[in-house]
DNA sequence: ACAATCATACCGACCGGTCGGTATACAAAA
DNA sequence: TTTTGTATACCGACCGGTCGGTATGATTGT
């Protein structure tokens, strides 16, 4: 019985997301939780000092894996196009995945807003991601597979088109084939990016 | 006297305004939102129905000023790709304006994904909006001022910029200069929308 | 024994919404 | 002009219920 509090922690945050996902953070109580996880009220406050804190360590595991999940990607393609269009490629897998997990990413935006905890921790890994981005431009133009752009330009217009496009899938799965726009949308911004025209 | 009842309304209306970008929905009682407004709670549901009308009201509202907006510019401009400069343009302005005002723009997503009733109102103005670029992107290849490209892929691309940019510069408004990053991003897409090679 | 882990009962604060009643505006009657 | 009638606008105490968190005791592992 050695991990049983590590079982048990683990439900906790398992029930949480669930009813994050769902409900939202506020809407979400901790019987609500509790219930869900099998679990009395003293445990719930036994692994956790208050709600709040459920909730961050939901946020901090979820960005990790995130981060896990580009690098691990990008390490495994051979151009920066290449890795782009695998990018593109697991977006789609991401937007077929269960809606509920997708939907707790703008409850911790939602939250980010508010609670100045919730945004550095946020906030960080988000700089990090942009970072990543801006120095796989970089290495793109290196290796010749992009034209010379302002990398921190181009990270940004990517980012900008990924995080728009998984609200919108987010938010209306069913009004639109994401999955193709993401394919076509990254080809028009590899145009711009890979064209040759002189840019005032 | 004739708008007092009107005025009254409106109040309660800003001050609900502020109140939810600022906590958000559910952690802003009635009550504050009656001090805010000068007003009692008698008055308060007097008007309105419930705490969630004014919501709803607030959302109708605001979907419908960025319609107006987004119509009155692409009448104003000469060619397709110099309205979305003027877009682009007054993007900046959109994020010089104050921060809580933009906040509420994740409440009403946040919400969208719970309420049917809010998602249903917030889904058919965007629908349009969606529209709306694919009707400007035909325009602008009918009038020879982009290449032949699919208009509801060259829409979605661009509206998911604009909302990853939104979103973006309200989670991290000091993080990047975001103005300048809309026109350069905005830039690399026209590239890949103007451009001529072949694109598989 | 004794510490970690979990269960139950409970507390005080708070919240959305209701309700009985009052104030104001205005038109018709006197 | 004054009075009366009436619909609208507004007030604020109050209710039923929920919530996050605590106190305290039981159980389990070592």
């Amino acid at each position: 019985m050695r991990g049983r509090a590590e079982e048990t922690r683990e439900r906790i945050l398992a029930a949480a997301e669930e009813c994050f996902a769902r409900q939202g953070y506020d809407a979400t109580g901790v019987a609500e939780i509790c219930e869900r996880a099998g679990v009395s009220k003293g445990a719930f406050f036994h692994h956790f000092p208050t709600k709040q804190a459920v909730f961050l360590a939901l946020l901090e595991r979820w960005l990790k894996g995130l981060e896990e999940q580009l690098t691990t990607l990008r390490a495994g393609a051979a151009t920066v196009p290449a890795a782009m269009m695998q990018m593109a490629g697991t977006a789609q897998q991401v937007f077929e995945m269960a809606r509920e997990r997708l939907f707790i990413f703008l409850e911790f935006l939602n939250r980010a807003a508010r609670d100045p905890q919730v945004w550095k921790a946020t906030i960080q890994p988000y700089h990090r991601y942009r970072e990543f981005f801006a120095r796989m431009i970089e290495a793109g133009v290196a290796e010749g597979s992009l034209r010379p752009v302002d990398p921190e330009a181009a990270a940004s217009a990517i980012l900008s088109m990924a995080i728009g496009l998984v609200l919108q899938a987010t938010m209306d799965p069913e009004g639109a084939d994401w999955g193709d726009l993401v394919r076509k949308g990254l080809r028009i911004l590899l145009d711009g990016l890979q064209g040759s025209e002189a840019t005032g």
